[in-house]
DNA sequence: ACTAAATAGTACTTATTCGATCCCATATAA
DNA sequence: TTATATGGGATCGAATAAGTACTATTTAGT
């Protein structure tokens, strides 16, 4: 079905949630809670999105968790890039050359084109648009190549 | 990592490989041959793309199975539906309503925005694109609701 | 100095999905 | 009639995802 993992639709969540905080720190167990997701989980999902550099957390009595930067400028695609990795619908796309379809492999070249449009697809929608709602349906233009129209 | 499962990869390869042949009718066994890709696997793809009515089939010796229509006709999106089933990053997006951050889904509807990105992103590419390369890089325009600057 | 509350890191276990295979029925051309 | 195809399930193992548990470290407050 093409879809993220939950894991990362959780991570988006708790991104979100702290959107709406104006607080500077929110622990994780307080995150758990809001969002009713497993602390466990949730507190993994910091951890990593602590590395990533998309949060930025304080230890000991009163800390918790913040966003790193304002939430206009956080990404979708970062959050996901956080939890799950790069962008990549298929593995050769990624440039390992190991598939067994090499032999006409300018299919490869047209998912990495196609990886791009999802790609940027993510990129336009930050986490400010993910909390307060009104996104635009999307416009795209000449994804592929005009055959012979022009 | 946003990855499509290896036998949509699988099935995209195939779809593509009968794009090229010129004959009416390829074997399941042939095209295995030609891909290097497991033949029960290929021939449990083909039902499936058959089933959706992305290919049609001709039983019996000198059979096999061939694109229900031009290539230009058969998008990347469809092919993806046909294996993994329609596009939806997240769960909730098929609405399902039963996902535990339901409290402040206005995420939910936007993440529809993003899948629909995606999906008309994948819908413009053809087979015909994915045999014959030259895709040109995509162009997004207002994915998100322009906030104060208009 | 001590304690409680919080994150940091890692290892482990379980559940689910994915991928591959096999079997038997049905159709068809030679 | 036979060899060669597809059609439709059922099944099995492996990989991956998700959840859990444990220990160490930091820090505010008393």
């Amino acid at each position: 079905m093409l879809r993220i993992a939950k894991l990362t639709d959780y991570a988006t969540g708790l991104m979100t949630q702290m959107a709406h905080q104006p607080e500077r720190w929110v622990s994780a167990q307080q995150l758990a809670v809001e969002l009713s997701l497993p602390a466990p989980t949730v507190a993994r999902l910091l951890k990593l999105l602590g590395r990533a550099g998309l949060v930025v957390s304080q230890r000991g009595k009163g800390g918790g968790y913040g966003l790193a930067r304002p939430a206009r400028e956080i990404s979708v695609a970062e959050v996901i890039a956080a939890i799950e990795g790069p962008v990549a619908l298929t593995e050769c796309a990624l440039g390992d050359g190991r598939c067994s379809l090499e032999r006409d492999c300018a299919t490869r070249a047209n998912w990495r084109v196609i990886n791009q449009a999802v790609q940027v697809a993510l990129e336009a929608v930050s986490l400010a648009d993910m909390a307060a709602p009104r996104l635009r349906p999307v416009q795209f233009s000449s994804l592929h190549h005009q055959p012979r129209k022009v």
